[in-house]
DNA sequence: GTCAACATGTAATAGGTTACATGATTAC
DNA sequence: GTAATCATGTAACCTATTACATGTTGAC
């Protein structure tokens, strides 16, 4: 199968979240916190919007100066069903998900969340059983002390990530 | 300026964290821990591998069974005038590049780790810059309540980082 | 008036994935 | 013997970046 893409769902949650936005607007939208999960430049944007049109997912309202793009009852349900796919162990989505996430009480929050837990509570065991197995001498620590390091470093991170996911849960 | 290449160093980094590898081994290699912050596949390896030896970087060595690579003299002073590169804000390169730091002495981790704290600690200032201008009112948290949680997230896990980079330093 | 930012678009290229191919070895 | 894994390589395709191109608006 060929591999999903994404920036179609990206482009649509994001002009679901703020309502409608321009092109440039997106591009822009890129330099905040959702650009930690995603990026695009200007040259995909402005072509995968008119594929979007095109699709139905987004109605373009331009007012002269700026085209600005809203979100269709279509694309609603589009972006509905991609957020509600399952997480999977390789696709980092999760984070990315969730800011598309607008109501607290969206049933869908507490389900993201629960998904992430589970992936991440099989990763800690993995990472855990590799520290045991690929450091099981102080020998191994002093001639591989980076690797050393970013696998304690990473036990630490999902061990906390972990714990942010319980209280939120 | 071309977009910097990646894969040949961290190539390169394998190599000499194994002392020899051949190109089957190194596609296996991304399934552990490097391959959190790299990944390639068979088909970019075995051309990659021979573009290095062209460059001579790497030499061969074929016991019949599998082509194992291992670094040159010069494929070393690549590699190391690589991972002095100062790390750039946008590169995500540190965790990479502390996995090809084998002596728990070597200079460089420290300074690896200097420049990442400088640079979590900036991202930090702006995380937190950004939390109070986004989220100014609970109406804002409410109507936008993924987002508050991956910002709110964020600033904990960077403020977790900055304490593990000081504790290490 | 000119420089930065706004605003949109296309073309060339690089980077990376999937698919296509093939053959050897090992475990059952 | 046959299925899984080892082992390597190329071709076709897709994605995304950089470069090329153009025009407008707002600040100083």
């Amino acid at each position: 199968m060929p591999k999903k893409r994404i920036l179609p769902y990206v482009l649509l949650g994001l002009i679901n979240n703020k309502g409608k936005l321009s092109g440039y607007q997106i591009s822009q939208e890129f330099k905040n916190e959702v650009g930690e999960f995603w990026h695009a430049s200007h040259s995909q944007i402005y072509p995968e919007l008119a594929r979007m049109k095109d699709d139905g997912w987004v109605k373009d309202e331009d007012d002269g100066k700026s085209t600005y793009y809203l979100i269709t009852d279509n694309g609603q349900q589009v972006l509905r069903s991609w957020l509600e796919e399952p997480l999977s162990k390789t696709g980092e989505l999760f984070s990315l998900k969730l800011y598309f996430i607008k109501d607290k009480s969206d049933s869908l929050l507490k389900s993201l969340i629960r998904q992430e837990l589970e992936i991440k509570l099989d990763k800690l065991t993995h990472l855990k059983k590799r520290l045991k197995t690929v450091f099981f001498s102080d020998k191994q620590i002093e001639q591989n002390y980076g690797h050393y390091l970013i696998l304690t470093r990473a036990i630490e991170r999902e061990t906390n990530h972990v714990k942010w996911l319980r209280t939120n849960i």
